[in-house]
DNA sequence: AAGATATTTTTACGTTGTAAAGATTAGACG
DNA sequence: CGTCTAATCTTTACAACGTAAAAATATCTT
């Protein structure tokens, strides 16, 4: 084993943790398309072909940043919802749909990873259990409101209404005139309304 | 100038619309990553530097592909609502989501194009104003529900609602216990409840 | 008919993902 | 402690990409 904090052990010794960090910093900085295996490698210090004995190609990299990124976000939506347990289960709802766009908005590269921007994102097994817990949480916290039954659809009609409005926002397809603030806080109420 | 149906007078005599249409059908067939400029220009029976002329870059032809998507998204739309210009303007609301839940599955790579999923997509004036053109049609069927003070944010309402199950869709990022066509018919019926 | 112009091809460069072969280090076993 | 094996990283290589510039070829104008 290894003690994290050595220099450089000229096998680096943490690699594949370090090229994780690497691609979430060059997704912050970078336009997704830029995102390449050479340049996280590159950021990581270390040869173009090296990420290969931990990640059998930048698919699966960038899977396993999607799903990392999945993690993040059910904490990020399970934290709001928390803060609000004295609340109203749609107030509690309300409170879960501004952070997921919160969390849309201060990872968009992340997001665009987790939600299919990029094609070629390896549907990781470790991805597929995290967005399965995505979704669970959000349909736990409708049917406190409309009852299971109706749980699934409603679950459904929320996250398409929050996903669509974080892509049109992310990808400017919402119209110069309108404020998003406003719009994310006047279709949240809306759609509220519509359960 | 030059008619339009001539064979092959090596000079090809139309070279633009053949790229554009060569475009269409790379999208139809391969997945986004694989639709290259050089793809394009094999499928036209030119050299891989030909489109230059026409395009200066990649993006701009997928850019013009992108408003051409536009406009039949466009009439696509306009044709639903016409259909049921007898009926109520809910029930013509409603015509219009399923109408647009039919384009994006049934051109899921031009539909992707059109809202940002590939980011070197360029902004083309005519992709700018095809993209208003959408966006007014859908506005104005809205305001005919709840007066045009509140259209703006219904009508960012029910864009972000359909855009959002169409992507999650098209992503595969609906869960597999969902069954799509009743998610659609149940989303449709609970968002226009909260307009 | 001839020169100017538009269109297309050829050639070239730097980039990418991935595979294979070589070098170097770490860990296991005697 | 030494050696052998396996893991890790680097080097090298190849085919594809987008884009640019130069060369070739057809069309248009005069």
């Amino acid at each position: 084993m290894m003690s994290a904090d050595e220099k450089k052990p000229y096998h680096h010794g943490d690699l594949r943790d370090a090229l994780l960090a690497a691609a979430e910093a060059a997704l912050a900085e970078l336009p997704l398309e830029d995102v390449s295996l050479r340049e996280i490698a590159r950021r990581a210090g270390v040869s173009h072909a090296a990420p290969k004995h931990h990640f059998s190609s930048l698919g699966s990299l960038l899977g396993e940043v999607a799903a990392l990124g999945f993690e993040r976000f059910v904490s990020a939506l399970a934290e709001a919802a928390d803060r609000g347990s004295d609340q109203s289960p749609p107030a509690r709802l309300q409170a879960m749909g501004r952070a997921y766009l919160r969390f849309s908005a201060a990872n968009p590269a992340v997001y665009g990873l987790m939600f299919g921007k990029k094609e070629q994102v390896e549907r990781t097994p470790h991805l597929v259990t995290a967005m399965m817990a995505a979704w669970s949480q959000l349909e736990m916290q409708v049917a406190a409101i409309v009852g299971s039954q109706r749980a699934v659809y409603g679950a459904t009609l929320v996250w398409s209404t929050v996903h669509g409005l974080s892509t049109l926002k992310l990808d400017g397809r919402l119209p110069p005139h309108i404020d998003p603030q406003a719009a994310i806080e006047s279709v949240t109420r809306m759609l509220i309304a519509g359960l």
